[in-house]
DNA sequence: TGTTCAATGTCGCAA
DNA sequence: TTGCGACGTTGAACA
C-alpha cells in the first residue's frame, strides 16, 4: 500500500471521461496496481480510480505539461479493457509505503439469507400453527424464499427482504402466478416478510392480496440458537 | 484529511452487523469526520465505512481490550441514524494529517447524454435522408432516447448507449414492442447505437430485427461545435 | 424533503 | 465466463 499526498489533476478515458482540476489530493495504489484518488470529503467513493487489472507507469511529462509545473505522469493503464487513468503530478506532500499483509476479509451478519434461516425456524411468526414445507422452494423461475402451510393446510409463499420495496412485491406476484397453476398448490397465499416495508410497497402488496409481515430482526436473533451466531 | 496505518479490528453496527479481524490497515479521516478503512487490494470500497454526518471519538479501551493489546478506540457515530463503527488500534505504524483544501470536483464528458445530441445533430449518420423527430420521445415506460424518420418516412426509434451489451437491446426491445402498439409509428425500425457493441449484443439485436451502428465519438464531437466542448 | 433512476456502479453466486 | 440480483449500494435529478 502506497499513499501519496498531492498536488495533481487527473483525467480518466474509459466507459466516460472525466476531468480533475488540478488540486491537492490523497493518491492510494494498491498492491494489485489499482489506484483511487480520493479528497477530503464527499463519501467512500473516490472521486477517480481505475480497478485491477490494471499497471501503473510512472513517467516524464511531456515538454508542455513540464512547463506548466508537472513533475511526474502516472499512467494506470487497465490491462483487460481500454480504460486508462493519467495523473499528472505537480507537487509531492506526503509519500509513503507500507505493508498491509493480507486482509482477513470481512465477516458480515444480518443479510437476507440469514433472515430466511431465522423466520424458517420461527415460522409461526406467519401466524400461530403455521408449518415450514420448505426454504428456497424451487419454481421455474427461481426459488421462493419459504413455502408454509397454514392451520388449514393451505400454501403460503413468503418473500424476504431485508428492505421491503416494490420490486420484492413484483417478485412475489410473479411466484404466486406460477405456484398457483400447480393444483398441489393453488390457492397459494402471499406474504411478503422484511424488516421494513415502504409505504408503496406495503400498498401494492395488500392491493394483490398479499399480507405483510415486519421482522424484527433483533428478536429473531434473540431467540436464535446462539452457537449459530457469526461473531 | 489524516491518513493512519494502524494494526486495527474494526466493528461495524447499523443496516447490518460487520466486523474485521486484527490486522493492518489505512484508515483515511475525511474532514466531515467520515471514516473509510481500506486493505491492500480489492476494489475502490472500503472494507468498513462511515458516511456523514458523523462524529469521531477517540477513547481509551476497556480493561479486558487493553490487556489484549489495544491502545486506543475510534467510535465513530453517525449523528443521524444509529449506525456505528468501531475501531480498536493495537498498533500506529504511521499517522499524517494534512490540508487538501476545497477540491473543484470531476468533470464528466461524453456520456450517453452527450451522444445523445451528438446523434441528435448528426442525424444522418442513421443514414442518408434520416430526419430527426425528436430526443427523448415519451413512452409509458420512460422516453426512447431518439425517434427519428427513414427517407421513406417509416419511424425509427434509437437506443445509444456509450457500450452497448445485452441490457441496452433488451430496453430497446421494449420500447419497440410498446411503440409499435401506436398505429401512426408502427411498424418501427430499432436502431441499437453505442461506441462499442459487444458480439453477444450485436447477435441479440440483429436476431430480433435491430439494426446495429457503431458510433465514432471523437468524429462525432470533431463535427460539434467546440463551444459546447466540457474541457 | 422524499422519490425515482442511473452508475466508470461493485460484489457475490450459480449455471 | 456470463448472467442475475443484492447492496450498509451511492449520487443526482426532480417533484
Amino acid at each position: 500500500m502506497r499513499t501519496v499526498i498531492a498536488r495533481c489533476s487527473v483525467d480518466y478515458t474509459g466507459r466516460l471521461d472525466a476531468h480533475l482540476a488540478l488540486a491537492t489530493r490523497l493518491l492510494m495504489v494498491k498492491a494489485d496496481g489499482s489506484v483511487l484518488v480520493h479528497s477530503d470529503g464527499g463519501s467512500y467513493k473516490p472521486l477517480n480510480w481505475m480497478s485491477p487489472p490494471c499497471r501503473l507507469e510512472v513517467g516524464q511529462p511531456e515538454a508542455e505539461d513540464a512547463a506548466a509545473g508537472v513533475q511526474e505522469v502516472w499512467t494506470v493503464q487497465n490491462t483487460k479493457t481500454d480504460d486508462r487513468l493519467v495523473v499528472k503530478i505537480h507537487e509531492v506532500v506526503h509519500d509513503g509505503t507500507y505493508d498491509l499483509g493480507v486482509d482477513p476479509g470481512l465477516v458480515k451478519d444480518g443479510v437476507e439469507a440469514h433472515l430466511q434461516v431465522l423466520l424458517a425456524e420461527q415460522i409461526e411468526l406467519l401466524g400461530p400453527g403455521h408449518r415450514l414445507v420448505r426454504r428456497e422452494f424451487p419454481t421455474a423461475i427461481g426459488p421462493v424464499d419459504i413455502l408454509a402451510r397454514d392451520p388449514q393446510e393451505r400454501a403460503v409463499a413468503v418473500e424476504i427482504k431485508r428492505r421491503g420495496e416494490i420490486d420484492g412485491v413484483e417478485q412475489l406476484t410473479r411466484y404466486l402466478e406460477l405456484l398457483n397453476r400447480d393444483p398441489h398448490l393453488t390457492p397459494v397465499q402471499g406474504v411478503f416478510a422484511a424488516q421494513e416495508i415502504k409505504p408503496q410497497a406495503r400498498v401494492l402488496a395488500e392491493d394483490r392480496g398479499i399480507r405483510c409481515v415486519v421482522l424484527d430482526y433483533n428478536a429473531m436473533r434473540g431467540l436464535d440458537d446462539p452457537d449459530t451466531r457469526l461473531f
